[in-house]
DNA sequence: TTTTAATATTGCTATATTACGATGATATAT
DNA sequence: ATATATCATCGTAATATAGCAATATTAAAA
């Protein structure tokens, strides 16, 4: 999306809307939803599950890992997905504090 | 960002991703923190506050309230925008809500 | 009514993103 | 060793986004 400016913004600005970005999308949406309802890990019946090709379920993987979201084992020939329990929750964390801050600065 | 296949998804995933990605800017995140600091209402008061150009800022108050989360209201010349607490509220628990399901299903 | 101030819209450029085919890398299976 | 399956990376096309200058719009002020 064009440059952003980012200097121009304090960290916590930058990384809140970093980890949004990492999940503003629906097919990231679904990975992570399918990876969760999976239980244990699982590979790339992403592939067949959402109706994105190999290559782009690939580099979403990839852009919810830079995030630590989730984690990529691999075993064999495969690599199991799983989302990182604790990662997950610490986001939710910082964005609901966000959320609550800002609720509570406001009215 | 290239085309999305909004088709393949179902509508939860779509809006979802939609919210986070209205999110997914520090100057919008940078405008909503300084609109809720100021209480009551400002106007572009934000251009100055922010290091961004008018027609920029207008962009980004015109996609927070593409999804209702900031209202504008017309006061001679100038335009008051404030949190539309309402939507604020929503938007949190539905994210919180994803965060949430998504972390039972899994472990 | 003309000017001025505040905001929105338009048009443009530069860069990011999504998606995919082709290719590369790696590990099991034959 | 060779083939096959799984996944990652590269390169590229199409489209979206961020940002801004110029311009339009609107309303108070002169």
């Amino acid at each position: 999306m064009g440059i952003t400016k980012t200097q121009i913004f304090n960290t916590e600005q930058n990384e809140l809307a970093i980890m949004f970005k990492v999940l503003s999308n629906p097919a990231r949406i679904a990975i992570l939803q399918y990876i969760s309802q999976q239980n244990a890990c699982i590979c790339n019946d992403i592939v067949d599950e959402i109706g994105l090709a190999q290559p782009t379920i690939s580099q979403h993987l990839k852009e919810l890992k830079s995030i630590d979201l989730i984690r990529g084992e691999i075993e064999g020939k495969k690599v199991c997905y799983c989302i990182n329990l604790k990662q997950w929750t610490a986001v939710q964390t910082l964005l609901n504090s966000f959320f609550e801050t800002t609720k509570d600065n406001c009215c």
